[in-house]
RNA sequence: GGAGAGGUGACCGAGUGGCCGAAGGUGCAUGAUUGGAAAUCAUGUGUACCCGCAAGGGUACCGAGGGUUCGAAUCCCUCCCUCUCCGCCA
């Protein structure tokens, strides 16, 4: 969330960023109203209390001298009594402005290009060109039921549309390039690997700003209140939840997590196959960094993650999100996008983003910068990167014309020497 | 799941109704001492919010939330977490 003061004392950098996101800035007024009001009260019963203090301490002092006090205390009690109504508006009001600034989205960096949804967000980079084929490419789908990689009728039969079940080499694929995935981040780039729980509570969900806005998207446990993780940044940014970091800054952390989502709303969009799924797998990346060094960061953390297809040999484009098109609490984002030939297109396989102190203030992560000042962090993370998309691209485009694929050489130690996948004889 | 013991500041630890935002110790910072250090001595050392141009003042916080009281770290209730033992289980 946005700091209260800031938009106390600075609404119409609010209202500027509310606009270029195409968002309402009514919510930018309603808050200044109940911040207003919220602190009248505030200051009203805070004199009331300070008032009950002193009387409190004076009725002690005159009963240690045998004193009656009767006439005191009934006076007393009546401030006690104001004070306890006083309270009750004053939370209210507390609540009604906490709600108010959980709704607010995070204002784009200055330098997010403009614009209204995801047609305008400029491709600012691109690496390979799509490969020529003498045949006609078929889809992961056509290739992976050939090759015996997943089966989603079975899927379908134990879980609903949506689900992946991989078999054989493809579930092999799985496990190969989660290990090669957690490897290169942890041993070139630096990560620090984490194992987080799947199932987080609501306070961790609210750090991340997935709640309160997007309960609809997330699968919930209501006999536990417990959530099912959309993706690790949820469990690895609340790793340092209401805690003042100790460490050198930046901190990189990366993790391995299964992700789980509604995809409320997704339907009618590209769901064959492994493009859309409700449980996908996919290695995070996470950064704690100074307010200083967020963005140089963001481009490293991009690099980390390009890196990894790069290494693989994919065709990739790099896209900076405009204005409209950038998530609830990201300040900046590029995404990253690969070419899949069968399917014809361009699959996004990783998003980074900063948040800068959006989630920090949500979930009350603070260093101490050199001055010893308490200062809360920025946060960033990127996927690094998202699997099902990544084994799409891995079969399309290494594809032959007997229907066979050829893995990149990174991933032939992961698969046990294999290079290339064929048909089970 | 059952029984018991606990949760106090960066850390250890005292504190059973007012003199407690909290003793004492450790750590840390600054100064004195020293050629330099150790030791020693002195001083300082939480966070959030509100009022105020500022200086400064106020409120709240002793796991969380309620309650009793003129007044709660201290008493009562609920919940959470940690530890020990038992049960169960991968």
């Amino acid at each position: 969330m946005l700091d209260v003061k800031r938009i106390r004392e600075n609404p119409d950098w609010v209202r500027q960023g509310l606009n270029a996101r195409g968002a309402s800035t009514d919510a930018v007024d309603t808050l200044l109203r109940l911040d207003e009001e919220r602190r009248r009260l505030l200051t009203e019963v805070e004199t009331l209390k300070s008032q009950r203090n002193a009387a409190s301490k004076q009725i002690g002092e005159l009963k240690k001298k045998g004193e009656d006090t009767t006439a005191a205390q009934a006076a007393v009690r009546d401030v006690g009594e104001q004070i306890a109504a006083l309270d009750v508006r004053v939370r209210a009001s507390e609540e009604e402005t906490q709600r108010g600034l959980l709704m607010i989205p995070n204002v784009p960096h200055a330098s997010v290009p403009v614009g209204q949804d995801d047609a305008a967000n400029p491709v600012i980079a691109q690496e390979g060109t799509p490969r020529e084929f003498a045949f006609e490419p078929r889809t992961h789908i056509e290739l992976g039921e050939w090759l015996g990689l997943f089966d989603f009728k079975r899927a379908a039969k134990m879980s609903g549309a949506g689900f992946a079940l991989f078999t054989g080499a493809g579930a092999r694929l799985q496990r190969g390039l989660i290990q090669y995935l957690l490897d290169v981040h942890t041993r070139d780039h630096g990560y620090t690997e984490v194992w987080p729980p799947a199932l987080v509570n609501a306070g961790a969900m609210t750090g991340t700003g997935q709640l309160p806005k997007m309960a609809e998207d997330m699968y919930r446990l209501a006999a536990d209140e417990l959530y099912l993780i959309p993706t690790a940044e949820v469990p690895v940014t609340n790793f340092y939840r209401e805690e003042t970091i100790d460490r050198a800054l930046p901190v990189l952390l990366t993790a391995y997590t299964p992700c789980f989502r509604r995809e409320a709303g997704a339907a009618g969009k590209e769901t064959r196959g492994l493009i859309r799924l409700h449980q996908f797998d996919k290695v995070e990346l996470v950064k704690f960094t100074t307010p200083e060094t967020s963005y140089a960061e963001l481009e490293t953390l991009r690099a980390d993650a390009e890196d990894i297809l790069k290494r693989l040999g994919l065709v990739y484009r790099v896209k900076a999100l405009c204005t409209g098109d950038l998530s609830f609490a990201a300040a900046k984002c590029y995404d990253l996008e690969l070419w899949a030939p069968g399917h014809k297109g361009w699959l996004e396989v990783s998003s980074c983003s900063n948040f800068e102190d959006f989630q920090a203030r949500r979930a009350g992560i603070r260093f101490r910068d050199v001055e010893g000042r308490l200062r809360f962090v920025h946060t960033l993370n990127g996927s690094g990167v998202a699997l099902p998309r990544l084994v799409v691209a891995i079969l399309e485009n290494g594809q032959q014309a007997d229907g066979s694929v050829i893995l990149p050489p990174p991933l032939v130690p992961y698969m046990g020497g294999v290079d290339r996948l064929v048909p089970r004889a």
